[in-house]
DNA sequence: CTGAGTGTTCTTCG
DNA sequence: ACGAAGAACACTCA
């Protein structure tokens, strides 16, 4: 489930397992996820080694020594995973490509739905550009890029605007109700509306919600119980606490809406709703209120 | 069988 | 120009 944090944790990894060791191989087992052909792949690849990473967002360069140069760009999409491993036979289901190192670890490409995506890119700036990411979520935001990047999106929906990559780089779907629940603000809330004080919540509760969900190596079971993810019920053990329920007080059932087409949490007591704004779409079993 | 899913991008419509 | 809504992508899992 990869949002800043998964790839983050991804970078990590990889740093300690796949740098400074020529690729030996590449193994192309479906082709839908390159956005370059095999043969250029194969030829970039080939013989060379990474010689660092960088994540911006959600996006993760693998960087290349010379003759190449600069990167190779992974974006995992909605299904996306990396995995290390010795022999062919241990290859996880749904590798999509695989890079075989000197030292005989091979580098695995995991995308279930093939949303992910590989490319290559001789110039690091042309690519963020291309991309047109903004200031990376976690290294880079600002309250005044956030204060001016919001303002450019103001008559979006706040959720709407924090999910899209030129305001913040790397904040996706749980995140932004994360956020949002932290920070006391409406999903449907105008992204321009919002006051001085509401935009410093914001950008310290981004901040916290990335902070604490890196340390935790991204994974959910260990977030902190207080955390809104646990409404999503995606890898629950028991935290002492009702999921269905606001984790601050236990008393006000989360809402579950789409707002901005997303599936979207939160807390309908410590996140006033606006005024102009009533949800369209019920929860599938027709239970929210 | 149906529906929902963490992301991105494009189109269409207001 | 802006923003919302929907579709498309491709596939698994409940």
């Amino acid at each position: 489930m990869p949002e800043l944090p998964e790839v983050e944790t991804y970078r990590r990894f990889l740093d300690e397992l796949i740098l400074h060791d020529p690729v030996v191989g590449v193994v192309v087992l479906d082709t839908h996820v390159l956005r370059l052909s095999e043969e250029a792949l194969r030829a970039a690849l080939l013989g060379r080694r990474f010689t660092g990473s960088r994540r911006v967002g959600k996006n993760l360069l693998l960087l290349l020594d010379e003759p190449t140069g600069a990167a190779l760009t992974l974006h995992f999409g909605m299904t996306g995973n990396v995995a290390v491993y010795r022999d062919a036979t241990d290859r996880p289901r749904f590798t999509r490509v695989e890079l075989e190192l000197g030292c005989g670890l091979r580098f695995g490409f995991v995308d279930p739905r093939k949303f992910g995506r590989i490319g290559l890119t001789p110039d690091i700036a042309a690519f963020l550009k291309e991309k047109q990411l903004g200031p990376d979520a976690l290294d880079e935001l600002t309250p005044e890029h956030l204060t001016y990047a919001l303002g450019r999106r103001r008559g979006a929906l706040l959720k709407s605007a924090l999910l899209d990559q030129r305001v913040a780089a790397g904040l996706g779907n749980w995140i932004v109700d994360e956020v949002l629940w932290q920070a006391h603000l409406h999903p449907a809330r105008r992204a321009g509306d919002l006051s001085a004080d509401e935009l410093t919540r914001l950008h310290a509760a981004t901040l916290h919600v990335l902070r604490t969900a890196v340390a935790a190596e991204a994974r959910y079971r260990d977030f902190p119980a207080d955390f809104l993810i646990h409404a999503r019920e995606w890898d629950t053990i028991p935290t002492g606490l009702d999921p269905a329920y606001c984790p601050r007080h236990q008393q006000e059932p989360i809402q579950k809406h789409y707002v901005g087409g997303r599936a979207t949490y939160w807390c309908e007591q410590c996140q006033p709703r606006p005024e102009d704004w009533v949800p369209t779409t019920e929860t599938p079993d027709g239970t929210a209120a």
